[in-house]
Formats: structure tokens, sequence, C-alpha cells
DNA sequence: GGATTATTAGAGAGATCTCTCTAAAACGGT
DNA sequence: ACCGTTTTAGAGAGATCTCTCTAATAATCC
């Protein structure tokens, strides 16, 4: 019927993905992409309807990435206590394994422009954010905790906390350290005893 | 002796910050800087060597004011329980008072060029970097815990932890709840007695 | 094989940014 | 009143970026 592409949507991406992870979003212009990618300008064009509609799918790519599998580990186990301690691990885990996307992930949605996305944009990462937030929401209860503080705690315990160790070892260029799953479970684990329904 | 200045390097740096937390580091350009401040270009690049400089002093003036009080608050008790709470409590409380630095805080040197530092800027952030983690190093000793991992929990659990519950916040515009230094220092304490030397 | 269609390819307009450079202005000291 | 110094003031060169637009290209379908 048509032509077939010679660089697709998650070539792109990728090449997107690099630069940002190598200079940060501000690196991620039009022309870098193009020139990472060995596409013309025009192809770029062809594929996003703008610089912004580029970052948003950079950075929706990413998150939906990583949240695709952080609640497979969160809904992995029937004791709630063991997948609130694998969905941290995973955290980490993912990280390792996609350094250049893990870096996009310790941005913020701003960075990427967010103010300038579209609304299905906006809607898609809303809607992500809700399912995460389901889970956690659901897991909090089982948990025997209720309240939003103790949901701002289990997100604390289970996504901030792994995050932030993971952040301060990416940065400036460095690798995860092999003990830090079990660091950041631990230290998780720890937070858990703080809702009020823990058992010890 | 001299025409007496009309905008000083406070001033300037305050007009970046305010760019900097509106639109991140990428919106501090030396044309922003100049229009929020209103000042000529020329009075910028009287101050400040160029963009690079301009960026490095952002960053370590907001991380030197912020370290200072972080500082003065952990060595404020003799109890290094007590220390360890005030500092936690510090974070979220300075970052509710200067909610622009706060958002230049919560982003890397990275983000302000770190990388096209002079020498001078990149040992003045060294440096800084030493005298807190000199601080934390001895208190990890204090509280009984010596291994560089018991460090990185400390970190953890004194820096990283009150920060990523201020990231959540005032992401998107929001605010600081309340409660927000009760919840940090609850969830410091818990990780404090994942150290070995602890005490229940 | 010719028509159709998605895609590549890149030139170029217009905007913005960094940084330089020159001239004027405002003060203190003598 | 004049001089030396610091600072303001902004014009402008050169680079870069976003985005548009036109033409060429390569596949499929009939």
């Amino acid at each position: 019927m048509a032509r077939p592409p010679r660089f697709d949507t998650d070539q792109l991406l990728d090449a997107a993905v690099r630069l940002a992870a190598a200079a940060g979003p501000a690196g991620v212009t039009m022309a870098a992409v193009a020139k990472e990618a060995g596409a013309p300008s025009g192809s770029l064009y062809h594929r996003f309807a703008g610089r912004n509609a580029l970052l948003a799918e950079v950075w929706l790519r990413t998150v939906e990435r990583f949240q695709e599998g952080y609640l497979r580990a969160l809904s992995a186990h029937d004791d709630m206590r063991q997948a609130a301690c694998a969905a941290t691990r995973h955290v980490v885990a993912w990280c390792r394994a996609h350094p250049d996307e893990a870096a996009v992930l310790l941005c913020s949605p701003g960075d990427f422009g967010r103010a300038d996305w579209s609304d299905e944009h906006r809607a898609r990462a809303d809607r992500g954010n809700r399912r995460l937030f389901a889970a956690l929401g659901s897991l909090t209860s089982a948990l025997g905790a209720h309240s939003a503080e103790d949901v701002e705690r289990l997100t604390l315990a289970l996504i901030d906390l792994p995050l932030s160790l993971v952040r301060r070892h990416l940065r400036d260029g460095g690798t995860l350290p092999g003990h830090a799953e079990n660091l950041v479970e631990d230290c998780a684990a720890a937070l858990l005893d703080t809702l009020p329904g823990h058992r010890a």
C-alpha cells in the first residue's frame, strides 16, 4: 500500500530516551533526536505533531513500561507483605536493567513539558496514575490501614524510597550496587511497620 | 568610587530561582532572567561569566543555604536520635518556607549544567557535599553503625526520604500538608531502627 | 506496469538564545 | 569641577531550534 518506514516510532523514541539520559530533557531537541537516530527532521515531524508531542510520548512510554512491570510484581503474591517487597525490588531491578529509561523515570512530567501536552496525552498520564494509586490503595486496605496518610506512607515506602536510592546512585552516571534490592526491601519493610494495622 | 549597582547578585539569582521553579532549569535563559529582574542583559553578563556560571550560582547558593540550616539542625541536639529527627523535620520545614528554592533543590546539579561548570564551582559543590557526608558519617558512628551501607541507610532516612515527600507534594504546584514533618520524622525513626546498633 | 499512498529527505523562514561590544550614566575622591 | 571606576543600557552577530513546505522515493494493489 505504501512505502515502508525506515524509522518507526519506537526507534525514534529510543534515540530521544538516550538523549534525555545523557543531557536531560532539555537535550531532547528535534534536531538532536533526528541526528541521534540518523533520520531527517521530516520523519520526526511525520510521526509526532511537534516537540511537545514527542516529549509526551517519551515520558508516557517510559512510565507505562515501568508501571506495567510494577503492577505485575505487586499482584504476583497473595501475601500483601510479600507483594510489597516484590514491588520495591522491581523498582530497583527495572532501573538497573534499563538505565536510560530510568533516567527519564527520575524526572517529573513537568520536565517533559506536561503543561504543553495535548488533552489525550494528559489523560493517558492520569489513567496510569489512577491505576497505580488504585493498586496502592487496595494494598493499603489489605494491610489494615485506611487513611489518606496511610496511602501516603505506602507510596513513600513502595515507590519514593526505592526511586530515591536509584536517583542517588544513577545521578552523575553511577551504577546501582548489588545490594540495592535488599536494602530497599529492608527499609520498605520497616516503613510498613509504621502503618496502624502492622504485624511485627 | 563608582556607580552603585541597581541589580545586585542576589536580586538576579532570585529572579533565576523564580524562573527555575516555574519552568525548570531549561527556563533559566539569560534573556528570561534579565526580563524577570527588569535588568538589561549587559548587567547579567557583568555579574556572571555566562549562563553556565549563572546556573552554577543558582544551584550552589540554594544548596548552601539549605545545608547551612540542615547542619545546624543536625548538631543542635546531644542525643543522636533527636538530632536525626530534627534534621528530617528541617528538610520539610525549609522547603515549606522556601518553595521556589525547594524546586531547585529537588533537581540535580546535572540539571544546572554541572558538566560545564568551572573548577571553582565544582570544588564548591564538592566541599558542601563533603561537609554534609562528614556530618552524616559521624552520626552513623554515634548510632553504633559503621559500614558504608549504614551511611547509605542514614542518608536515605535523613535526606532522601524527606526530599521524596517534598517532591511528591511540590510537584505539579501543590503545597506541603501540615502533617508532613511528623510523617517524615516517624518514617525516619523507623529506618534508623534498621541500623545494626539500634535501640527499639 | 501504472496508480496510489506513506514515508523520506532536506531546504529554509522565523524565532530565540548566548555572548560581545560600545557608549552613556552615576558615584567617590581629589 | 574633573577623573577613574563600576555599572547600566541595549544593539547586533552568530548559532541553534522549531516547524513548514515541496519534491523525491519505495512499497502495495489492481
